[in-house]
DNA sequence: CCGCTTAAACTAGCGGTGTAAGTTTTCTGG
DNA sequence: CCAGAAAACTTACACCGCTAGTTTAAGCGG
């Protein structure tokens, strides 16, 4: 088959293929033959929209990234706005756990990543921060969601009592974590943020105060 | 070659070069031909020594993890050691960044990592967090450390000037993070690392607080 | 001390992978 | 209407994880 009269494959429906293919059978199984395959196709037929495998993956992980939820950086205050943040990018990459560990990397050239870091960044130097600092709130969010989606806690558990039981004292119930997988790791994400934010909040009181002492004007 | 008069390979041996392999090319250049070749030796002999890659891999984790220093929970009070552990948990997990990815998907069966999950658990439930609750903290300080350390957040950004000054208004200065790399990384972990502890103790009171209520007597 | 079993290296080879190179046909711009 | 780009193809290379079977040495029971 030569070229064809319509166009078989475009970025988008080679992305979306791609990360249904990862949420399948995870990163491991993809490779751009059974890609190709998926999409009716031989494998080197990608490469006329894409230069390699690296960045089909790239394309996917900005294809999660893009469905995170910046809105709520110019409708609420600093801390409203991470929490709000922080819940829709956990729910964003939940929804394919398997491109996090890629996508976790960092932003590198990925827009929706760096239209992400763009608007957390300026928000948090609106609402006082000083910039080093909103880098460090910024960087411990990344930190935090980031971890929490990079694999489940509670499926890090082997589920076999026996391998907990010679051993481990003190986790005789572990082998049990992976049935109540969503409630442990949402209970465990909202303890987290809640207390971060917290504790940031301290901070930010702190850093105000120390720029703008009590009684100044301006 | 048959067998030799000395064994080439030991388990250990095998190990060490596989982490030093992952150190210097990353997870990706990683693998079982080239860690034969390392070891002056013909790919499948590793198979007398591992069952396949991913028990190397596992065996290369579970080195690392062997590195982080639990003792601090025989030695303080629960949020002391939960601040000495994670520092510690850190700088293992920084010092082979390329071994995160692998490492963070859970303990599963490997036994340092095991032994560090039994330490944490049994501390905190010790200090009065119900066993429930003892699961979320334990979770969100992996979250976090685990975060931290996969990968850089300084270094996710492009050394690229060019890239940011179009697009994102806030990120001008964004190029220059790799600069300073270890200061933003550190910082922003202490940072973060403080308001959650924070967090996390006001919540102790609460929960102990909320078991033993005021003017009971045990 | 012989002989059996096991251990630890080897070679050969299978099916799969990323991707480079070159081919064919179709679409499109001047 | 023709030139060249575009988008599919086939072929091919080097590498990958791993299996199977071979060779020799080490360790051990009789």
């Amino acid at each position: 088959m030569p070229r064809p009269r319509q166009p078989v494959l475009t970025r988008d429906r080679i992305v979306a293929a791609a990360l249904a293919l990862i949420d399948a059978d995870g990163l491991a199984a993809f490779s751009t033959r059974r890609l190709a395959a998926a999409l009716g196709v031989r494998g080197p037929s990608l490469y006329n929209h894409f230069a390699n495998r690296e960045a089909i993956l790239d394309a996917v992980a900005d294809s999660v990234t893009a469905a995170v939820d910046i809105s709520a950086f110019a409708r609420h205050d600093w801390r409203e706005a991470l929490r709000r943040w922080a819940w829709s990018y956990r729910a964003a990459l939940t929804a394919h756990p398997n491109v996090v560990p890629y996508l976790a990397q960092g932003p590198g050239r990925r827009p929706a990543a760096l239209a992400m870091a763009d608007a957390v960044y300026g928000a948090l130097v609106k609402a006082g921060w000083p910039p080093a600092r909103a880098t460090h709130v910024g960087a411990a969010m990344r930190y935090f969601v980031a971890g929490s989606a990079l694999g489940s806690f509670a499926r890090g558990f082997v589920e076999d009592p026996e391998l907990y039981a010679a051993h481990y004292p003190h986790l005789g119930q572990a082998h049990r974590l992976a049935e109540h997988q969503r409630s442990v790791d949402e209970g465990a994400f909202a303890l987290g943020l809640d207390a971060l934010l917290h504790g940031l909040a301290d901070e930010h009181r702190r850093v105000v105060a120390a720029v703008e002492p009590p009684g100044a004007n301006g």
